[in-house]
DNA sequence: GTCTATATCTCGATAGAC
DNA sequence: GTCTATCGAGATATAGAC
């Protein structure tokens, strides 16, 4: 029991932090869900205070992200645009995977000042933005030749904005499904011009 | 200084709540900001507690955006996609006057369960949705005639999904600005395929 | 309606026994 | 390392004078 608590510690942190934030969190909280008496200091053999939990969790669970392997689809047959369909799709897993970290970055926005870009940093290294940008782009005649930059920026948007909506605002926004939608956007993405 | 107070409490209530929250903020710091002793009890001549204030401070808001007209961009002349970007970049702005009201429904998002929906329902009366969508549809031949509101969720969500990135993340993302934003979506909206 | 004063509570954090 | 006990800060909310 004795080793192991921290860690204890930090997986109970880390969902209460995404729900309630830390302002929202009582440390006799986390202590509760850690298995630790409510009220006794314990809590401080293991750490300084409340926003040195903070900043261990997310080191941790960037770490635990940064870990799995990225998925790629790959292109076996068919149009461009189905292929890139699936990328988006699994592209939304993995936005549900860094579900945490993106609430808590909303949460403590001001209080990790640096964790904006470290999380920008988790996507684009996945290949959310530029490893699709790549892909997209093998569709020489697609909308976005003009300013692919753009072109990936509002793929990005697309993508954030959906998973945001479904996950804050609650239920797919018209109802639309997560595979209609990125059939969808793919589609827009890919389509040749006239 | 009798009469007001309770507009000037919301009004202090309505930038506190956005910015921290309103577990992050006291009541002593709103009667301070509203001009009250700070301590003194006087908020509570006007308001139960925090919640009813919040409560009251949500439905104002909403009263005032819904006051506004719609900016309805006409089409003059030229060609579809650059009305639809002129309206997209109008339609920014809009989203930048309701980012008091998204702020606090994020934050609150279980003080206040049915605000989300109303929020979307500001949205879609104000034409960012159905408004729009009718309007890209004017052009038969665009990738979204396949499924007209698959594609005009994925315009909301890109939309959305800038506007965040803007106000939340810091900085325009990869650098694009408005204008790029709103012209390239607006292209992909309105190009013909082949 | 606003003030001073205060009761009450929650929470963060520490001390010391085991 | 965990516990009981406790201190002190800060916040909600009330009482009563003006």
């Amino acid at each position: 029991m004795a080793t192991g608590t921290r860690d204890r510690i930090m997986d109970v942190a880390l969902k209460l932090f995404e729900q309630n934030g830390t302002v929202g969190t009582a440390i006799t909280a986390i202590e509760a869900g850690a298995g630790l008496s409510a009220g006794s200091g314990s809590f401080y053999r293991h750490f300084k205070d409340k926003n040195e939990l903070l900043l261990a969790v997310v080191e941790r669970e960037i770490a635990r992200v940064q870990k799995n392997p990225a998925v790629q689809v790959s292109q076996v047959d068919g149009p461009i645009s189905e292929t890139l369909a699936r990328q988006l799709y699994a592209d939304l897993d993995f936005l549900r995977e860094l579900k945490p970290l993106i609430a808590i970055l909303i949460w403590e926005r001001d209080r990790a000042p640096d964790m904006a870009a470290r999380v920008q940093q988790l996507m684009v290294d996945r290949g959310v933005e530029l490893g699709i940008a790549d892909l997209f782009l093998q569709t020489p005649a697609a909308p976005v030749t003009e300013d692919p930059a753009a072109g990936a920026i509002v793929m990005m948007s697309a993508m954030i904005g959906y998973f945001l909506s479904v996950e804050y605002f609650g239920s797919t926004p018209g109802g639309v499904d997560p595979e209609r939608f990125t059939t969808t956007l793919a589609k827009l993405l890919t389509t040749p011009p006239e």
